[in-house]
DNA sequence: CTTGACACCGTACCATAGTACAGACCGAAT
DNA sequence: ATTCGGTCTGTACTATGGTACGGTGTCAAG
């Protein structure tokens, strides 16, 4: 224990090699704002806190669950400040969780067109007879939605009852749940009134869209109109 | 069908209008060589064969498939050929698939691991009770290998065997299958002989992968050692 | 006291897929 | 004849996550 947690300078160089992350890469990551640059001494080198190491491990992994690293910033920012409630990170994991299941899902839709696209496929022989090719040719359908140009609906404000939430940081988890929807512009989770209100574009996303996403992450929506 | 199949001269606005793609966008397809630029009548605008609203179609089309404008540019030239093979395609599609398959493996891996971090967080409370956070903190396993950073293994060619092949077609396939897999170089799949060779980088894949990854595709490998 | 290995700084560049805009020009309708 | 919409050209900029490099400064060991 006396050796490893060593007492050398930490130098950048230094960091570098401990936390397997380049030189060029700490600089890039000092001048993106996600760790701090220690002030330069009158002569010499910079040298680090120890603390960055754990820093730049924490960006390290974040980055393998997905976040980007701006959400990154955002999350050591709530790491740094001692009065963040666990509530906003958990909304946070919660949302990006949320993207990366909608990601799954476009990506399944996708296999299974390249899968039907290659079972057809003789697989040899001329261009004229590649399935591949005929279908690729044949113009993309239109989501019948974007045709009306004209129509532009305007924001549509949903209140939502919500059931099973049992702190405020269920409310906070739904929220950013919500918030992360594309075509969702705000939304606000009261964990006392069990009630939801969200902003929300028509034209991209509907009700029922809203409450399969509470009910996913295992809340109840009883029935009961929006405004 | 008179009007529809118009014979408007089909400006780049019509084009657009038509394709549902942008006048910059399509600008742009033409400075990277997707679509060829009619030459400019000596005054006056640039007109359009109808073909390219097929050509754009396909463009999208690939687009929505996972392709990216480099691979549709080499997609496009095989379909402008007409010596082309259909097998050349189908490979194509076949590797993009696999690439698919692994993103969706990577990001299945991601998931989980956010619902575990969410299923143990209480969600609630200060910061120092967060598992979140907690976990995120801890540095990243090496995956091993990593380490030994002076010893970089040379490249190494693997002979396979391989069973179920059934045209030339399905050579080709394999041979981009195994072309598409990370850490390999090169990869030649003989259909009369049965045999595929595969030069790789011992650090980035080993046989048993490579094996793995021609079964995937339905055919045998039946034991055999490598060279 | 010199040499070699780092550190520092600013800037430019990579891929990917576009978007935006200024300023000039062109054609058709009013 | 003028105005309005569309086209043309070139260049710059967006986001994302870095990588690369030239020139200079600093430190420590031989």
């Amino acid at each position: 224990m006396t050796r490893s947690t060593a007492q050398k300078p930490l130098t950048i160089g230094e960091l570098a090699r401990r936390t397997d992350v380049s030189v060029e890469t700490i600089r890039f990551y000092q001048r993106e704002g996600l760790i701090a640059q220690p002030p330069r001494p009158p002569a010499g080198f910079r040298v680090y806190p120890t603390a960055v190491v754990t820093r730049l491990a924490f960006l390290h992994r974040a980055q393998q669950l997905g976040f980007t690293l701006r959400e990154i910033s955002a999350l050591l920012a709530l790491r740094d400040n001692p009065d963040t409630d666990a509530a906003a990170v958990r909304g946070r994991a919660a949302a990006k969780l949320a993207q990366i299941e909608r990601k799954i899902e476009r990506l399944q839709v996708t296999r299974e067109t390249l899968r039907n696209l290659l079972s057809e496929c003789p697989g040899v022989g001329s261009l004229g007879n590649c399935s591949i090719v005929k279908a690729l040719s044949v113009p993309v359908a239109q989501p019948a939605a974007r045709r009306a140009h004209a129509r532009k609906l305007p924001m549509k404000t949903a209140d939502l009852n919500i059931q099973g939430m049992h702190c405020d940081g269920c409310a906070k988890t739904v929220e950013a749940l919500l918030a992360a929807e594309p075509g969702v512009k705000a939304a606000t989770v009261s964990f006392g009134s069990g009630n939801a209100r969200v902003l929300f574009d028509p034209d991209a996303i509907d009700l029922p869209r809203l409450e399969k996403v509470v009910e996913r992450a295992g809340f109840k929506v009883p029935q009961k109109s929006g405004a």
